[in-house]
DNA sequence: CATGATCATCGATATTATCGATTTAAAATG
DNA sequence: CATTTTAAATCGATAATATCGATGATCATG
């Protein structure tokens, strides 16, 4: 008996009720009286309600009506944000934007990047992984993602790069730890004490900053790292971002290695060549990298 | 170019996918093949954007497809939500229903009935207000509303009445105040102080119960009256189910008027007989009134 | 390579939407 | 109160479109 409504049935409901009377609405809709008469039959008949009141001159909602029409209307939304969405999608903006993200980097700055987006209301669903190491690239080829923003960027012909800002680790050690005093640790010395390394999220090889020491605890992410740092379990690399605190206020302390305490690299922003990024790919690169690199469009 | 999608070309698509195939779905949706084919083209037509990949030996979604089905069985469901809304309301469900409260009477007897409701999964969109003395048959009659939940019920003909669980009512004053320690309080001694009172909210007559004085405030509630009877504003009745904690405490004590402190009234549920309860409303009343006494159905 | 399955295409037909004219009924008018 | 005007339903004819059944192209499978 009742089945779905027809949503241009409901646009003629809608039209009568705006307009103020079948003519009026039939001439918003360009079609003609009868029809417009015909269509909101239609929808009292598939909704199996009288939606209008005929016994006064001028028809009027039922208080049924009232509440399906608000309903219907919510319907043509929705309807129109679908088309709205296709127009999207045949415009170049992308339905899905896949991005693999080294927990080594900033999070904050991609975030901030992807509530940009979404406050430009961009129709991508977009998905961010974080992994480390290996993992990154390893997550990367599985997902087939098509962006990924590196610490250490593998070339290849089939894949694009671009710089991101750099990236300062220091090597760092509880103030409670043996080594924070010494000056000018040689490698030896280090080996005599646990390292603190985040795993590698593909397990697959290690970081070439490894130092080669008997005893490394693998942790799963640089914020337990810094926990550990900060238990004084050993030492370890960190990215400066997120150890400046520490070490200004002392929780934290400069590891004085004879080989160097402090490295720099540059992330990148890599994406496939054979798979050009789409509008909203190409408008998160403009916004991490900065609009110096143009990002090759399809 | 990109126009309203149209539901049954959607439900086509969404059958291909759910079933795997277009002979699969044309079977499910009582069609032959060819239908659900130039369905699924329609809907691309109308999307101006490929849905399906057909490179493939099995047709399987595009991500713009996906992205848009998604779109789609949001819309179907929200479509057959609408379908249900209208079955509720040929079944007897009425659209809306709007109810008038009595401040003086527990509020959260009518909150619980109404989550009741909700949680019954009415279609109905009730509108709760609250009125005080001749308010609340003012706004009864103003809004043409379908219940009201009153003090004292005028009696008449067009109207239906339940009794509701019985009120008491209390003359409190503040520990504080010179009436306070006084027994026997004597009219002429209650003319010399201040009396609280909520004022009517249509602006019309008094409350039998008031005492005549010269010095009345009338607050506009009943939290407002209790906070001023707290500090020590006046004297006047308070429903006793909200100043009982008070009472105990004795942070308010009751006034010993020798025309008694005390009295109690039956509330009762009022409907009009010209206009019967809907499904709702008559479950409401229920809810309210307890099984004892039937409401009229239509 | 033959066979079966999947899906697009096409002509014929059934169904449905639209038009234009007419009818009915309710205000508005004099 | 009769007449006119306006609003909306009804109806037959026609245009538009959905569905069917048949056919053909493509691909997978043994």
């Amino acid at each position: 008996m009742i089945m779905r409504p027809d949503l241009d049935a409901i646009r003629a409901l809608d039209a009568v009720v705006r307009h103020g009377g079948f003519a009026q609405a039939a001439a918003a809709l360009h079609r003609v009286q009868s029809t417009v008469s015909y269509q909101v039959g239609k929808l009292e008949a598939q909704l199996g309600v009288p939606l209008l009141d005929r016994t006064h001159y001028r028809v009027q909602l039922t208080p049924a009506g009232e509440a399906l029409l608000a309903e219907g209307r919510r319907l043509l939304g929705q309807a129109d944000h679908m088309a709205w969405m296709a127009q999207q999608f045949s415009d170049g903006w992308e339905p899905r934007l896949t991005v693999i993200l080294d927990g080594i980097l900033p999070l904050e700055a991609s975030l901030r990047a992807l509530k940009t987006l979404a406050e430009e209301k961009v129709p991508t669903r977009i998905q961010l992984k974080v992994e480390y190491l290996g993992g990154v690239q390893f997550r990367f080829e599985k997902d087939n993602a098509d962006i990924m923003l590196v610490k250490d960027y593998v070339g290849r012909s089939d894949l694009d790069a671009h710089p991101l800002p750099e990236v300062e680790c220091v090597l760092c050690v509880s103030p409670r730890h043996p080594l924070a005093d010494r000056v000018r640790v040689t490698l030896r010395e280090l080996h005599e004490h646990v390292e603190l390394s985040v795993q590698d999220s593909s397990d697959r090889g290690d970081d070439e900053h490894m130092f080669g020491g008997d005893r490394v605890f693998y942790l799963d992410g640089f914020i337990a790292k810094k926990q550990a740092l900060l238990m004084d379990l050993g030492f370890g690399w960190m990215p400066r971002y997120l150890v400046d605190r520490e070490l200004q206020v002392g929780a934290l302390t400069e590891l004085r290695y004879a080989g160097g305490s402090r490295y720099s690299f540059m992330p990148q922003l890599v994406h496939r060549v054979t798979a050009p990024l789409g509008r909203t790919g190409r408008r998160l690169a403009e916004l991490l990298v900065g609009g110096s690199t143009p990002i090759r469009q399809q």
